[in-house]
RNA sequence: GCCGGGGUGGCGGAAUGGUAGACGCGGCGGACUCAAAAUCCGCUGGGCGCAAGCUCGUGUGGGUUCGAGUCCCACUCCCGGUACCA
């Protein structure tokens, strides 16, 4: 970097000023040599079994090639700190980083121009990974991976036969060989279906067997992104219809796709979030996702057809169920409805066409037209048609009229109601658009005047129900509609099985080959890494047609790669490729072994690394919240089943950083313009000459309003900026970055580099002596706050004991002996590189890296005196310095004996003492 | 609408029911300097006061308590998630 002259703040440079770019650098490079982030796993040279385990994780970064900011690396800098500090404590540390490198950015990147994804992702990586050395993190780089490697993902493809070879076993609540089913039927412990597996034929047999894979093959409604040319899972469109990655919008369309089993997990995703120590919101966001419900299904009999079932959390409303909805889409609609109206039916409930038939079909229409938002915007008017047929009230023994209407998903619980106006809101809007009768069956408070009431209370118009409280008369009417046959008890969910097909290039190949008679091959074990073919054109089969099928970009795979021929059989390669998630559902278990070449993880690493409870801190993005953690876990909990891994859930502990938030600019057509381009004039700003609005978000590419760690490096080096970004607030929040603000900590080092180091003469100024009275109290203090703020990732509070040490060395000739041994090393896990090179100056031994954490001599902070507080009326009068082990009589005496409390007593005593001794006194006149 | 989380100086933020505003940024004043930067010292929530000091103050309104930023009730605003989920 330049002399003084280009930064005015530095003007002054000797040979012992702090250096920090050299400084940095050297150490870096020092501490890369020496291999001193290395951690051996059990059973290898060097292993220590006596120390404890700290399994330490970042959540992996998309290589994009933008490179990072300063915002991608907050969470790595609070991980890397917590894994320096407990080095020092002495455990054996794992803290690995790698790269999620399959997925979108690279491949439409390879589309505009025409670079093969794999060099994209190759260069970025080599990019991103020497901005993260930078840092100066301390990651065993020997244990990086790629998601892309054919060694990884030979192993993601490993998991998916996994998956593909086990079925779900409901009794024991848990995923098992498919070949235990085969046996169990073999053995006619179980039939398939009702059906003796001796009766059932050939190809019967296959279907059946592949119907209960975890992995398998459907046809459902599923989220069709034509823009990206590919299908996405639930959990990856946005609540406004559109696909999380690129906001375009996305159709439903029932197409045949691989699916994963993941409801099967329904409810131990949901118990066994018990076992971790979570963020309460991510449980609960989770939770929510899942959607787990309790209710009942009811049987209404329509008559001359199949009856109609439906779903609800309020059986013990059916008495006042006056109509029935089925969802558009439903089965049974088409054979219900009549060819003309019956007797008696409402104008209304017609849309004013001749039949059933055509205003069912053109209400369909219309429907199916909508999509998801058109549906919001519409503020949910109620909208529906009569079908002309009627179902049984088995409660009331009434005839109600079934209607479809679009405000009943097919997608949940049995795509069809019964509605019951009195006790909800929707029904009841419904029931006052058509002119449907309305019965309450819960009795609202005499002060109700609203509509349905959705509230508690005891059940009227209800028969035998009446009186019941709600949770009482559901017990007593499920009792009742199972020993009736009328129905049973339930629980439905919201969550749906994963969407695991994408028709894009850059993604993992599903390892299965389709016989000539459908038959599902998986591509042998030993066969594995199934590689990625070659394509000469990236570009999806995108269309602005909705309508358009989706093809897999794998079809234009060479020929010799797609069809494939055993013992004279003709297979065709599955085309569709895993979606982005697959790799990261399980590289927290790669990292433990990751040049295994025979195991995914060899159980020794394996029970080592996770012990009980599993990873001991994941650190990440909120955002992942029902996305890769929930994948993840199911990923995991099927491995746990099969006997691959120890525990029950991989996340023993998650703590979701905040993020960087910056302000960002617009111009007029609400463009965002590079944040580096804007310029600062009187009261406005501009880019190019143009006026543009100052706004304000989370930092990245979205909002051009990216930092580049680079330029903060030259400017004030790593240990500048991994303080600044600690010392900002609490790891969990989000802040406002101000490059300006970093000053601050900038000049906390330069300071301790002067106390330590004589600028002039380079010499050590450090004392023979150790340090005595206060400053010795707080020197350990010091130790004892940042020692329990380390544990509790407070690293911002630290950060400020750290000031207030550093400023009291301030004008001392020489720092005592005993701060000079321990400050660097209370520091080092924050600002590692001027903590080792003070370390090295003052020629102690080792590194500081490996020096052991200092322990607070808890006597000497133990003071013998305190300050006292003394309120009159609970106001603070004065304040006195008092012996720590003073007696109520004399602490009131004493507050007694004050002018200022004897001021405000004005000559009253006390009715009433309160004394909290040492620390109050509290007087009341 | 429902479910989470939050509201403290000009700004970022500290505060086991017990001194509100630690620490930092910014600002003001001073020392050093020909000058500036850097560095060092002091001050910095509002109001009243020459001062000692008084008084108000943690989104709003109530409550519990000797004492409330912290606990309880109601409201309000902001952020995140989710939504015709029966």
């Amino acid at each position: 970097m330049g002399e003084g002259a280009t930064l005015p703040g530095f003007a002054r440079r000797t040979m012992a000023s702090y250096d920090f770019r050299e400084i940095e650098e050297r150490w870096q490079r020092a501490w890369e040599a020496q291999e001193m982030y290395r951690v051996p796993n059990p059973g290898d040279p060097g292993f220590d079994s006596t120390k404890p385990k700290m399994y330490i994780l970042d959540m992996f970064p998309y290589p994009s090639g933008a490179g990072l900011h300063v915002g991608h690396p907050l969470g790595y800098i609070g991980t890397d700190i917590f894994s320096r500090y407990h080095r020092m404590r002495g455990a054996n540390v794992l803290h690995p980083m790698g790269f999620d490198s399959f997925g979108l950015p690279a491949e439409q990147y390879a589309i505009e121009t025409g670079v093969h994804p794999r060099l994209t992702t190759e260069s970025n990586i080599a990019n991103y990974t020497r901005q993260l050395k930078a840092f100066g993190f301390s990651y065993d780089w020997d244990r990086q991976l790629e998601t892309t490697d054919p060694e990884y993902y030979r192993w993601t493809q490993w998991i998916f036969l996994r998956l593909f070879d086990s079925w779900f076993d409901v009794e024991q609540q848990r995923a098992r060989p498919i070949a235990q089913l085969v046996e169990e039927l073999e053995y006619g412990l179980r039939s398939a279906d009702g059906v003796m597996w001796q009766n059932v034929p050939e190809p019967e047999r296959r279907e059946y067997l592949d119907s209960q894979r975890l992995a398998y093959i459907d046809e459902v409604p599923v989220n069709w992104c034509p823009a990206l040319g590919t299908v996405l899972a639930n959990e990856e469109v946005t609540v406004d219809g559109r696909s999380e990655r690129g906001n375009h919008p996305v159709y439903q369309r029932p197409l045949r796709q691989w699916m994963l089993r993941i409801t099967s997990y329904a409810d131990r995703l949901i118990d066994e979030l018990e076992m971790v120590e979570w963020p309460e919101s991510v449980k609960t966001m989770q939770r929510n996702w899942i959607g787990r419900s309790e209710g009942a299904t009811l049987i209404f009999d329509i008559e001359g057809h199949d009856p109609m079932r439906v779903f609800t959390t309020r059986p013990d409303t059916v008495f006042g169920a006056t109509y029935m909805v089925m969802a558009p889409e439903h089965p049974l609609v088409d054979e219900i409805t009549l060819s003309a109206w019956p007797d008696g039916t409402k104008p209304s409930w017609t849309l004013g066409i001749d039949t059933p038939r055509d205003a069912v079909a053109a209400y369909r229409l219309v429907a199916s037209r909508k999509t998801d938002l058109e549906r919001q915007i519409e503020d949910r008017e109620k909208t529906g048609v009569f079908t002309g047929s009627f179902a049984l009230n088995p409660l009331t023994g009434e005839d109600v009229p079934i209607f479809i209407a679009d405000y009943v998903l097919m997608g949940y619980g049995t795509g069809a109601i019964m509605a019951v106006p009195g006790q909800d809101e929707r029904d009841w809007e419904f029931a006052d658009a058509f002119d449907l009768p309305i019965v309450r069956t819960v009795e609202p408070p005499s002060d109700f005047d609203g509509d349905a009431y959705t509230g508690t209370g005891p059940a009227i118009n209800s028969g035998f129900l009446d009186g019941l409280s709600i949770p009482d008369a559901k017990v007593r009417i499920i009792q009742w509609l199972e020993a009736n046959g009328a129905g049973k008890g339930t629980v439905t969910y919201k969550l749906r099985d994963w969407l695991f097909s994408r028709q894009r290039y850059w993604g993992e190949p599903i390892p299965i080959l389709h016989g000539p008679n459908g038959e599902l091959l998986a591509v042998p074990d030993d066969e594995l890494p199934l590689r990625l073919p070659e394509v000469d054109d990236y570009r999806p089969h995108a269309s602005d047609d909705e309508n358009a099928d989706p093809t897999p970009l794998l079809a234009r795979a060479s020929d010799d790669w797609k069809h494939v021929e055993i013992d004279g059989v003709p297979y065709t390669r599955e085309l569709n490729t895993m979606p982005q998630w697959a790799g990261s559902c399980w590289y927290y278990l790669r990292y433990l072994d990751p040049h295994n070449s025979d195991l995914l993880v060899a159980p020794e690493a394996e029970q080592y690394w996770m012990g009980e409870h599993g990873i001991d801190l994941y650190v990440g993005g909120v955002e992942h919240a029902v996305l890769h953690l929930l994948y993840a876990r199911f990923w995991h909990k099927v491995l746990n089943d099969l006997g691959h891994v120890g525990t029950k859930e991989p996340f023993g502990k998650l703590f979701n950083q905040g993020y960087i938030l910056a302000d960002a600019y617009q111009d007029a057509r609400g463009v965002y313009v590079p944040v580096e381009d804007v310029v600062e004039t009187q009261e406005s700003f501009s880019y190019k000459g143009e006026e543009v609005t100052r706004t304000y978000g989370k930092m990245g590419k979205s909002l051009k309003n990216g930092v580049s760690p680079d330029d903060i490096f030259d400017e004030f080096g790593v240990d500048s900026l991994r303080l600044y970004e600690m010392f900002m607030g609490p790891l969990d929040t989000s802040r406002p970055w101000s490059t300006k603000d970093i000053v601050g900590v900038h000049r906390f080092l330069q300071r301790l580099w002067r106390n330590f180091i004589d600028e002039d003469t380079g010499d050590v100024l450090v004392s023979d002596t150790p340090s005595e009275g206060e400053l010795q109290v707080l020197l350990h203090r010091t130790i004892e706050a940042v020692s329990k703020d380390m544990e509790s990732l407070h690293f911002n509070t630290a950060i400020a004991r750290f000031f207030e040490l550093n400023n009291a060395l301030v004008g001392l000739d020489r720092v005592p002996a005993d701060i000079a041994d321990i400050f660097p090393r209370l520091l080092a896990p924050m600002a590692p590189h001027i903590c080792e090179e003070l370390w090295h100056r003052m020629e102690k031994e080792g590194s500081v890296v490996t020096a052991p954490w200092p322990v607070c001599d808890k006597s000497l902070i133990a003071q013998n005196t305190a300050t006292m507080v003394v309120q009159v009326n609970g106001k603070v009068r004065d304040r006195i310095d008092v012996p720590i082990a003073i007696t109520e009589d004399e602490a009131v005496a004493l507050a007694l004996a004050s002018e200022r409390v004897q001021a405000h007593m004005r000559g009253a005593q006390p009715r009433r003492v309160i004394a909290r001794l040492p620390n109050v006194v509290s007087l009341v006149v």
